[in-house]
DNA sequence: TCATAAAGTGAGTGAAAACTCACTCACTAA
DNA sequence: TTAGTGAGTGAGTTTTCACTCACTTTATGA
């Protein structure tokens, strides 16, 4: 059992292949992604960005007509090739592997998104940025990322429906219930609550979960 | 099973009571919460909050050294008292009920919770973006907050364990496998992720964890 | 090798926003 | 009646920061 491949990996693998970015316009790029993680977007000045990229500033603004399209270059990779290579790679090793109990994909798919959310929460962080105070991000970036995820989870978990390994409820509770558990994780780790060993908590959580969404005859 | 008690409403309490602020100054505050929630902070200007509230910019000013003193403001009364108050009410009105099975206890705090956050979003946000960007205020914040909510619900679920009517795992990971429920349907309406009409959202949740939460035996 | 383009620079600019302060005025207490 | 008080005012000041542009450096290809 791997760990899951880290965002900013996919995020330098994204800024390499396809477009044409100097060495520079990428640490402009990642330096904008720390410091917006770390500060929040309005907090972050280009003066910042620029320090930090060690570039001028007036580097920026050469690719980036403003501060605005840093962001959309963040997110729009995000959204158009990371997001969706990220739920197939998902999907192929740990959604669509075959299984024969409702626990068997529980441990797979959670042990994988746990780690996978604990290990990238400053990006996940800009995203949640994003999401609550950019609406014309927002429609793009939730659009896509719920039909990606939708055509990955969707099938897995009618066929689980269909082999009686889960009980017969909407599969947006289904997910909703699942994702829940990532997203109570996440937040006990932003609010500095007492940390708590992702594997253990993976143990409760696959623990909880089977239990609950098992079929109940 | 009345609504739960809006945040708004404990807001407006707790600054009628205990501090000697003007009319003026109330609607201050009120004007900040209210164009901090819906903009954020940062994209708040101080003539924004003045035209809300209808007073001078100066006026601002004569209580408030600065915008962050604003958000502090409201932060704090928050901590002190509405928190507490808050987790007391609920500890009452929901938590402490005497039950005879997981189920009910499940039934009354789910519910309550589920109205709560989905009716109070928007001043969720503001105290999510508070945790998330200022790290000064987080550590206060969190600490009261985890406290009341400790001093209410650890009891709760300590007997009933003494009554085998919850299985025998750690208190704080049973109480992060509830509260990641309130997480993703509060992410869902953030999201604008297909609705769902929040008393089906508290069937399918109950039904999860009160079969997830069940003693094996 | 050199012309031309592309990338990078950083001091400078202006607008917007935070913050100040001399003043007003309603109210109170003597 | 009046002196005193302090909340409130809003024009004015200062600061911050996104953005520009004339210039320098580096890369390219003829």
């Amino acid at each position: 059992m791997n760990e899951p491949t880290a965002i900013s990996t996919y995020f330098k693998e994204a800024m390499t292949e396809n477009r044409n970015l100097t060495e520079k316009q990428k640490q402009i790029l990642e330096a904008s992604l720390s410091l917006f993680a770390e500060k929040g977007f309005a907090n972050t000045t280009t003066a910042d960005i620029a320090e930090k990229a060690g570039v001028a500033e007036g580097t920026v603004y050469k690719r980036y007509a403003n501060k605005q399209e840093l962001l959309v270059a963040i997110i729009e990779p995000f959204r158009d090739s990371i997001l969706p290579r990220m739920a197939n790679d998902f999907g192929k090793t740990r959604v669509n592997l075959p299984v024969n109990t409702l626990r068997e994909f529980l441990t797979n798919v959670v042990s994988d998104r746990m780690h996978f959310v604990m290990g990238n929460l400053s990006v996940i962080k800009v995203m949640m940025e994003a999401i609550l105070y950019h609406p014309e991000l927002r429609i793009n970036l939730v659009g896509t990322g719920a039909k990606s995820i939708e055509s990955i989870f969707g099938p897995a978990i009618t066929q689980l429906k269909a082999k009686h390994l889960i009980a017969d409820i909407p599969n947006d509770m289904v997910f909703q219930i699942i994702v829940s558990n990532f997203l109570g994780a996440l937040y006990r780790a932003f609010l500095g609550l007492p940390a708590r060993d992702v594997d253990e908590q993976v143990t409760y959580i696959v623990d909880a979960l089977d239990r609950g969404l098992r079929p109940s005859i």
